[in-house]
DNA sequence: ACCCATTGTGGGTGCCGACCCATGAATTGG
DNA sequence: CCAATTCATGGGTCGGCACCCACAATGGGT
């Protein structure tokens, strides 16, 4: 019967493939929960970077998120089509397209966020709330020391 | 000058973002060091599978790595041609095939590992070692209440 | 006025991971 | 001994992500 299924110590070892692991795991039940809604992770970080820092020009998107241009550009489309930004010419400089998050796309960004804690809640169930904080402590400090 | 690329807060908080992207860095950094050797993690799974539990049928190795039988008979073969594994016929049940780690297997394998470490290294400078040990701790567990 | 840089946009490429199906060889169960 | 199952394998698909180039519109400098 009982297949076994243990993971090779010699990668349990590693704290790479644990960080690996956990965070494609992470990764993927925010995923699914986001196509559940036709959207995709560079959506809810486009959305997040609206609502928290106004609004953008395209390229300045770009830069902050460190996505293609053009990348940013069908990203931007496609959050427009679904009326949750607003795109103007810059009236200053009209090469520039201004990127503005609307009332209802402020609305969908919180139902992600709560869908966001709803996988942090899944994932961390096992840790105390002090370790959850230790935990995003240091991986806020990894993140920061990387510049990221 | 200065453009503005902090990161937003709201993606920040979550704790599901910053795994995620923590994990990515660390999965693409050692996936770079594997390409310079021709592999990918897939192949260092299946190494250090085979070195910590014996050899396996290609199917129990699926099954334990979680990976379509399929995608596993691939990686076998071209772990083959690089003479890191051996592949026979179970006389047993001529249906399977053993897959065994060769000596020169284990010597590969023992690199992957000092890459994955020196990326470890890397990726944690910013922690003190007794907080890399509460991290593995951490994310050990957490892995384990996923029943991974 | 002219050249050059910048911006947005469309189109395309390549890699990777996950998946799925069909087939042939071998084994097992009734 | 036949039917159903298991295994390995080759083939293909698909979505996501990162990247790159070309082009058109615009702006800035001199």
């Amino acid at each position: 019967m009982d297949q076994p299924t243990a993971q090779p110590p010699s990668l349990s070892a590693l704290t790479t493939y644990l960080l690996s692991r956990t965070g494609k795991t992470a990764r993927t039940r925010l995923a699914e929960r986001l196509t559940e809604r036709h959207l995709r992770l560079w959506h809810m970080a486009v959305l997040a970077a609206l609502a928290d820092f106004g609004p953008h020009a395209q390229r300045d998107l770009a830069r902050r998120l460190s996505i293609d241009p053009s990348d940013t550009a069908k990203v931007v489309e496609e959050l427009g089509a679904l009326g949750y930004v607003e795109r103007t010419r810059d009236p200053a400089d009209r090469r520039r397209v201004l990127v503005a998050v609307t009332g209802t796309g402020r609305v969908a960004l919180a139902e992600l966020q709560a869908e966001a804690e709803a996988v942090q809640d899944e994932l961390l169930a096992p840790l105390t709330p002090a370790e959850r904080e230790q935990l995003a402590g240091m991986l806020g400090r990894v993140l920061a020391h990387l510049g990221i």
